[in-house]
DNA sequence: AACTCAGCCAACCGCACCTGA
DNA sequence: TTCAGGTGCGGTTGGCTGAGT
């Protein structure tokens, strides 16, 4: 009973793919197809674990892969994306032609995380607060629309991934929220019931009430720091805020 | 030159989901 | 409806490489 294995252990190799294994691979499904992975690397002579091959080919030898650095735009893509639906590789790399979720998720890990978890530092860094954030009532009501927005969101890009073929070259604000997430806490630009016609700045996460209190803390620093964040057009998240705006803001 | 360390990335692992019998 | 097999996905690991000492 039970699941067999994908492949047996002891008789399958096992690292990196050599160049021979590789041609292969290559050309046993440029005449075949790759049909049932599980098979193919009996059928092609690879002494590999079907799932290996599935992966090398997906992840690497696929014709249609594009190579080298990503782009602003890619960036600003995966950063928007992951603010709205997180770690959802295989998502965000459908919208990034030629990527493939293995490198958008390194990518995400090796530089774009670090970003975001200095930035949170930062303004996590000034601690916690006495302010009781729950009395205010604009920031409470901007918590709830928040999920809802966040929810319609999540919704539009399930419903888009069936309607829309391809993505759009550049992310409109006005279709994804723009965002951005780090430990937990999560900054969009827009106040999604209204429009879109007054950008605010909104926070919110999973303990939202703490997380205000972190905010409404913050430091001259932090506030420095959001206002000197590099910000293309993309994340613009404090587009339109002036200094005394975000100050009057976290003290209300 | 030798060593250490951190960053990057290819590859693996295990689980969840999908599909067809 | 159930279940086995196939596949996809996300987290994690391990090796390579380059920078720093």
């Amino acid at each position: 009973m039970g699941r067999l294995p994908c492949c047996e252990k002891g008789l399958v190799k096992k690292g990196a793919w050599t160049p021979e294994e590789d041609q292969i691979l290559v050309d046993y499904i440029t005449k075949h197809g790759h049909g049932t992975w599980r098979s193919l690397p009996k059928l092609a002579g690879l002494p590999r674990c079907g799932k290996s091959c599935r992966l090398r080919w997906t992840n690497y030898l696929r014709p249609d892969i594009k190579r080298g650095p990503f782009t602003p735009e890619e960036e600003n893509t995966i950063i928007q994306l992951h603010g709205m639906i997180g770690n959802k590789w295989a998502v965000i790399a459908s919208k990034l032609p030629g990527r493939t979720d293995n490198e958008v998720k390194n990518f995400w890990n090796s530089h774009l995380k670090k970003r975001f978890f200095f930035l949170g530092h930062n303004l996590q860094a000034s601690g916690p607060t006495s302010i009781d954030m729950k009395s205010k009532s604009p920031l409470t009501s901007h918590m709830s629309q928040w999920e809802s927005a966040r929810v319609e969101a999540e919704a539009r890009l399930s419903m888009d991934s069936f309607i829309k073929p391809s993505p759009p070259s550049k992310p409109d604000c006005d279709y994804f929220l723009p965002s951005m997430e780090f430990r937990g806490w999560r900054v969009i630009s827009k106040d999604y019931t209204s429009n879109g016609d007054a950008d605010e700045l909104m926070m919110a996460g999973s303990d939202s009430s703490n997380a205000y209190d972190q905010l409404a803390d913050s430091s001259d620093s932090a506030l420095n720091m959001l206002l000197d964040f590099p910000s293309g057009d993309d994340m613009g998240f404090l587009q339109g805020q002036t200094r005394d705006d975000i100050s009057i803001f976290l003290d209300h």
